[in-house]
DNA sequence: TAATATTTGCAACATTGTTGCAATAAATAT
DNA sequence: ATATTTATTGCAACAATGTTGCAAATATTA
């Protein structure tokens, strides 16, 4: 299952399993802290570089709220190198503040008549199922 | 004019005054380091205060996106002070890099199994206007 | 197993944002 | 208009976040 980062032709090494493995386990969204808070031993500027490499290779994807500190998922479609294109929408839960990527059958076009819109990022807030009782 | 810095119930100072002409002048959002530029002299700290509370007083909004220097924009709709609820989505030309704020007559809505949407936030890239030629 | 390419960790630095507090300026009441 | 009250500003000092060059360590390839 580590095959990925051989995939993405990126060298496999026991911290980037470790770091891989951590995002495996969430099926929400985490930010930074929570990485640090995983491991039990790391260097910040590794870390950094880390997350940047798995950014860039199409690994993981940032998410980003104003005001907040950014998240990381796994990118569960298959982003190219080049850039993530998600056909998911980001839900932030008020209640539990997770943040979760959700897929949707019927993803929302805009026409604008003065802008040629080319993608469409959308983030949702509500109450996810868990909260939502 | 420069009554809203009244109507929001916050001192009226010349730099507020300056800041939110500078604000006004612009028909896209701008980051900081624009608003530091137009500026012929500032204190660092007065002006990240006088963008906190204007965020705060509902004057002008944040806006962000994955890896960029958040930007900020007037608010032309109400925004009360606890909270921005915009109707409109935020713009990004892959061209020209400015953001806009852009009304949009049907605000599109997602409607999620397990989840319950309270309120939409949605980013577009493309084309502006002036650069879709 | 050796040669090569990549990653890691250190030190040092850059950028961005925050806080306490005294001086200053604005708003309000006389 | 002037005094009183209230809020803002700027300084110093700090905290958090992110970056870079470079040598040592590790992973990949031959
Ligand atoms: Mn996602
Ligand atoms: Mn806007
Ligand atoms: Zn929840
Ligand atoms: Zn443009």
């Amino acid at each position: 299952m580590t095959e990925l980062l051989k995939s993405k032709k990126i060298s496999e090494t026991p911290f980037r399993k470790e770091v891989l493995a951590i995002f495996r386990n969430y099926t929400n969204a985490i930010p930074l802290s929570t990485v640090e808070k995983e491991l039990k031993e790391y260097n910040r500027i590794t870390l950094y570089r880390t997350i940047k490499i798995f950014i860039e290779k199409g690994i993981i994807h940032e998410i980003t709220i104003s005001g907040e500190e950014s998240n990381y998922a796994i990118c569960h479609e298959e982003c190219s190198t080049a850039a993530h294109h998600h056909q998911h929408i980001h839900f932030k839960c008020s209640s539990c503040k997770k943040i979760f990527c959700v897929e949707v059958d019927q993803f929302p076009s805009i026409i604008l008549p003065n802008y040629k819109i080319k993608q469409l990022e959308i983030q949702a807030t509500g109450l996810c199922q868990k909260c939502n009782v």
